[in-house]
Order: structure tokens, then sequence, then C-alpha cells
DNA sequence: GATCTGTGCGCAATATGCTTGCGTCTTCCT
DNA sequence: AGGAAGACGCAAGCATATTGCGCACAGATC
């Protein structure tokens, strides 16, 4: 993992279609090397995948809020309570947190009208969960745009 | 946009680098009308972009923190707090919100040092700020692998 | 109910880019 | 200083992307 294979890192986190040939160019190589660059790191694990970036609101899911949920403090609550999330398809992403609120949800449904029945079919109906506290989101201050790589 | 345009999104939403050939195949097409489809998708903005998915351990970023901060309510304070967040590369990712926090912070950095590091230095140095409570994240419950598409 | 029109599919040909094997150079270790 | 391993660049063969064209289906109009 050296400098060049930082670029290349870069280079696919903004565009992960980049043709090899163009993608060699910008970091100084030919394509053949290049290449075998992008595999070995595909390999090592380090690129675990491409993905295309959709705009929420084309597919109904502009409106984003973040729960803060508290689930009851022993194992079997919290287990049942981390597999029900995965069948919720509504739920992005979920995080488990040291202290206070002990876990996070992202969500995202098309308005606020979907949020409330969400809210009350899904959400409330949860076993072991002691508090559920929904913040809607303002503004993206920032866009997740990959990680940064330093070097 | 049509089944056949949400079959394309989910499809590359989980591998962005698919072949036409493939995709099409997939979505049952032949490659041309396939492709003059992805095409429509990204001139219509539905699909934003590509990109890489890297391995956060693999570019020294495996220790993620959340951070509520709270900023004096007034424009200025939140404009310069929030101009201040772009130039700091180890946020992730920021939203305001409604009610409290005022700001959700999603921070990568190497581990708990780094962290130390930059909240002494970044972090607390924010003008503007009130209140700043950093939470490590446990566990990952569910990976963020992109927007269910409906239909 | 027939015709017209617009939209979208599939086919085929061309062009582009991917992929692999091989020779050469550099670099590091002994 | 010599040897070996790793990485680069070149070139050839091959898969894939890309475009223009003809055709079929659906909706609207008369």
């Amino acid at each position: 993992m050296d400098a060049i294979d930082r670029d290349i890192l870069r280079e696919l986190q903004a565009d992960g279609r980049l043709s090899n040939q163009e993608l060699a160019q910008r970091v100084g190589l030919t394509p053949s090397p290049c290449m075998r660059r992008v595999r070995q790191l595909e390999q090592d694990g380090v690129i675990l995948g491409y993905r295309a970036v959709i705009d929420p609101e084309a597919v109904e899911r502009g409106f984003e809020v973040l729960v803060s949920v508290e689930v009851r403090r022993d194992r079997e609550a919290v287990e049942a309570f981390e597999a029900a999330l995965q069948d919720i398809p509504d739920v992005i992403e979920a995080y488990r947190l040291f202290g206070s609120p002990g876990c996070l949800l992202r969500i995202a449904v098309a308005d606020l009208r979907a949020y409330e029945r969400l809210w009350i079919e899904k959400l409330t109906a949860l076993a072991g969960i002691t508090e559920v506290n929904s913040q809607i989101i303002m503004k993206r201050v920032k866009e997740p745009t990959g990680l940064p790589v330093d070097g």
C-alpha cells in the first residue's frame, strides 16, 4: 500500500466507474499495472465493493430521521431488537453505542406521514424498548463522500 | 421510472461495476435498451454517481465516533461552525437537527489516541459551541447498504 | 374500428477498452 | 557485487460498450 495505491483509492471513491485507462492516466501508470493494483486491492479486501449512489428523493426516501432508542439492558432484549431491525428496510443504518442512547437508527422514508406510520406500526411495536426519541434532520451539513485517504 | 428501472437501481446499488451485459441479463433486457435506461437514470439525476466502498480499517479509519454538538443559536455561529466542519476531513458526515442536539457528526479516525487529539485540537477549538458529547460506536448493527427501492 | 404517432425494444456493426503473457528494469537482500 | 523478486510497459487477442436502424406495441384521434 503505497502512494499510488492511495491515489487509486481516492479516485475510485470519487468515481467508481472510472475506466481503467482513465484511472491509469490519473495515477501515472499504464493500464496493465494499474489494473493489477486494483485487483489486488479488491482481493485484499481494501476495496469492499462498488455502489451506485441514488438520489433519495427519486425513490421516495427524501425524509430522513434519526431515532434514539433505549433498549432494556439484557442480552435477550438486545439481540431480539437488533434482529428485528434487519427486517425493517426503512432503517438504513443502525449503531449500538456506549452510554445513552443505547442505539441510534437512521431512517429514510417518503415523508412525515410515512414516518408516522412506521413509528406507530413498527418502532413502538418492538419488544424490549424503554424509550424512543425521533429527531428529524433539518439539513445534511456534510455529505458522506467517502473516507479520507491519507498519505 | 417503471419496474425495470427499479430493478436496475437495485442491481447497481448492490454492485456498481456490473457490466452492462450482465445487468441487462439480470433485468431481462438486451444490452442496448439497458444501457439507454442507465444513461437516462444518470442524466435525470436518479443515479448521482458511483463509488468504491473502502474498508475503514485498511485506511486507518476503523475507529468511529458520533459527536453531539450544541451550537449557539444565532445565525453567524451556525454558519461559521458548519463552514469549519468542511475543513476537517475526519468528519465524515454531519447533520443539523431539530431539537437537541443541534448537530450530529460522524467521525472516523484511526484509534482512541487519534480521536483524543482531534477532540482537543479541532473540536473543542471550534467557535460558538456550547456543548460537545462524544459517543463511541460499539458496533454497527446494520450496514448502510443503500436505499430500499420499492415497487 | 382503422390509422397515425410516439415510445421503446432488439439486431448488427464499429469502436473502445479490458485482459493476459512476456521481456525489461529497478530494488533489495545476501 | 551478484542474484532474485517484484513491478512496470508493450503488444496481441478478446470481451464489452456504443451507435444507427428497423420493427412492434400502445394510446390518441377521427
